[in-house]
DNA sequence: TTCCTTCCTTGACACGGTGTAAAGTTGACA
DNA sequence: TGTCAACTTTACACCGTGTCAAGGAAGGAA
């Protein structure tokens, strides 16, 4: 695991990640990320059969070295519902930035390649479990909307929270880290819980 | 302009349309188009430079067909902030899925190619500019929120009805196209109104 | 030492899609 | 009859992905 020297297909995945941080999706080629790892372009396909699949391997290995378990975890230590909407919200709002590099090349290929479609699904499907744990922590406290039903009420704090209106608010829009964070909880609030 | 039989850049226009409409972004070939046209692929280049002013030129001839300008100056018409929001998200909201096929194909290039970048980029912010004038209408009746400045009110509207989140709601989530306008309305009221 | 194995390099190539180039065809118009 | 414009046909250059085969370097076992 630790090892002092890192092995290629380490530096590989670290490579893919800096280049996709730095410069934009499909600007990257295999050739580049071979070449930033100081490895030939054959040698990434002995670890990897293809791009997607590197692409795919690169996020599982920002999620184990970032820890996104262990932080979206801690959200579910709150107690009261709506103490645990604004943890889940922090938590994944300030998860994507970190990750935005290599989660907006996996978006772009959704359409080419079905394994990338897959794969991000999947990882949608984790952040929605989360916003489906929140809303019911809600529901449970008798804080949820009565015109919301749970699925609708998951659905539309999913949407809200998408990679998508990240990007905007902060790269389209300029607003910074942490006035989205605020504003996306605040609007959670308007959108599902019921007023005092 | 209005000739009888469809010379063959509008041919070329339609049958992007068409095959936008059916298939999915990237697996639209040049010679996919030329074919549905009837065309030879080499009569493509003929009237368009590349794939991309392609693409632009048929979201162009979108917006002309469908007269979207038309459908969204109607909401200008709108006396009251509150009709006016309303109109302008029926508007724009059903406006949608009329070119989303040609929208996603426009959006899936946008990394790849800055003149999609740009072209995208223009046609977003007419959309925001209706926003912001909804916003306005708002303000001046007295309704927007306090806490909003009025820009932050536009970003966040507009946010809230991108494409993107259109089709997480509708495709991903499986929400018909009413209910979809129905909340959004109701939502962008939650966000950008004072409570009464 | 020699041999074997593993990991990596080098160089070549097939494939598919975009865009270019050039010569030939067709039909309208004068 | 000639000319012009629109379109076809064929061929090709380029680029990025992915495949293949031969060979080299390091390390362990005999």
């Amino acid at each position: 695991m630790s090892s002092h020297k890192p092995d290629t297909r380490t530096k590989i995945l670290e490579s893919t990640w800096k280049l996709l941080e730095t410069t934009t999706g499909d600007d990257v080629r295999m050739s580049d990320i071979a070449k930033q790892a100081g490895v030939s372009r054959q040698a990434v396909y002995l670890h990897f059969p293809n791009r997607v699949d590197l692409l795919i391997a690169t996020t599982r290995y920002l999620d184990e070295v970032k820890d996104s378990d262990g932080r979206l975890a801690a959200s579910r230590s709150a107690t009261t519902g709506l103490a645990r909407l604004d943890a889940f919200i922090e938590a994944w709002g300030n998860y994507i930035p970190e990750i935005f590099g290599v989660a907006a090349a996996l978006l772009a290929m959704q359409d080419k390649d079905p394994a990338a479609k897959e794969a991000w699904s999947n990882r949608m499907q984790a952040v929605r479990e989360g916003c489906e744990a929140a809303v019911k922590a809600l529901d449970r406290d008798g804080q949820l909307r009565p015109d919301l039903e749970r699925e609708k009420a998951t659905d539309l704090l999913w949407t809200l929270l998408s990679v998508h209106n990240w990007e905007q608010l902060t790269n389209a829009c300029g607003w910074t880290q942490d006035a989205y964070v605020d504003a996306m909880k605040a609007l959670a609030r308007r959108m599902l819980v019921c007023e005092t």
